[in-house]
DNA sequence: GCGGTGAAGTTGACGGTGTCTACCAATATA
DNA sequence: TATATTGGTAGACACCGTCAACTTCACCGC
């Protein structure tokens, strides 16, 4: 996995050591992203970090989009490790709980990069279709575990799919509300604050024990 | 809508009708916002389209920061407006499931807007306190609800709150995830895109019917 | 050895941005 | 009437992304 992108065209062309031009601009930039967040990046302040020209940076990456795409995909591979290293757990729910409990860490750990993955409009897919493989891998992190928990059985796919996207659904909310300072302003009582996250962990277990049916083929009215 | 380039150029502005500018600068940022999001929103960008110098703007509104601060307290407003003005139903559930649904509705049908409120950094909450206010109002509609539904006595009031903030999470974690793109992506199941948004709708509905007791005090292991 | 080649890095420009400053015209006020 | 305030203009500044031309220099076939 860490050896994709490890020998691409760049080949380390003097004897010395091969300073990694296009590695340092990745960290670099990460570097400015993790503290100032991807409004704050730009091709030049990462030049300047480096002390090269401003323009250099633009021998490794097409563009500033490639530069965040690239970034991307490291920050992707980064959050799917975290998930995958959590402690397993020996009950399946008790180990999805803590899946939820490693995306939400993540997510405060990291919230300038989280955000960069989720809140940030990807530029153009289809111009980055690794960025989509290094995204739709952390998925399946979580989907699989709901398929599993559903038997793995092909006809049980969609409903493990439908878990998977409500799990998410809650989870990002609650990742990107908590990043906001929203929740500042509202005036809520302490307990509030302290319940937040352990209540919806609760409520979002209530709901996947619950059994819904799906609609027959396509919409229906309520 | 025609009519507003026709009299501005340095308009004998007062004896005539007082065209306000500060107005047709919010209206012209809101259509450039509604089309190409926020950050393809200039100051330039506003002052091109209303015929004015580029400095013209800066008569009305401090910063762009003043600008995008006003233009997401008018956001925050119609949502708000928007999720009032939604059809009564007689029972408290269906009313809340209507609230869902105008919220999710709401977000579908002003993508770029709803991002502009609810995926963007604010501006310093501190130097804008309108726009707080007006954030706040939105979310107090949801909160009133649910106090309402939880017999309005204060020792409930955090659970409200609580409900609040997970029927929040997950209506705005369904609203942000449909509108990247990224769902495309995941190799769904047509079935699953069909139920999706009635699925977790009704998840939630059981969720919010669970009890789950509160910590006592302040955190606990698990 | 030698000239060609191509990649890496530099410099300089262009048009775009937000915003500071100075200026000007008209109105309101003393 | 003199002055202050308001609303708009014009020009600069620093920064940005990126294009184009230029230099360096390791490599390769000869």
């Amino acid at each position: 996995m860490a050896t994709k992108t490890r020998k691409l065209k760049t080949g380390p062309r003097t004897n010395d050591k091969p300073f990694d031009l296009r590695e340092a601009c990745v960290r670099a930039a990460r570097e400015v992203i993790a503290d100032q967040g991807v409004e704050g990046l730009s091709m030049r302040d990462v030049a300047r970090k480096l002390n090269i020209s401003h323009q250099a940076p633009y021998r490794h990456f097409e563009s500033r989009d490639h530069l965040l795409a690239e970034i991307m995909c490291r920050c992707f591979a980064d959050f799917a490790e975290h998930l995958d290293g959590r402690d397993s757990a020996p009950d399946l729910d008790q180990d999805l709980h803590g899946m939820g409990c490693e995306y939400l860490a993540y997510a405060a750990s990291k919230p300038l990069e989280y955000r960069l993955m989720f809140g940030t409009p990807w530029p153009e897919p289809a111009r980055h279709p690794e960025l989509v493989k290094y995204a739709v891998h952390a998925f399946n992190i979580l989907r699989h575990t709901l398929r599993f928990k559903h038997g793995d059985i092909p006809e049980n796919h969609a409903r493990a799919d439908l878990d998977a996207m409500f799990i998410w659904s809650t989870l990002h909310g609650m990742a990107s509300i908590t990043q906001a300072n929203v929740m500042d302003h509202l005036a809520l009582a302490p307990e509030v604050y302290d319940n937040f996250q352990p209540y919806l962990m609760q409520k979002m277990g209530f709901a996947l024990a619950a059994a819904v049916e799906l609609l027959p083929i396509s919409a229906k009215k309520k």
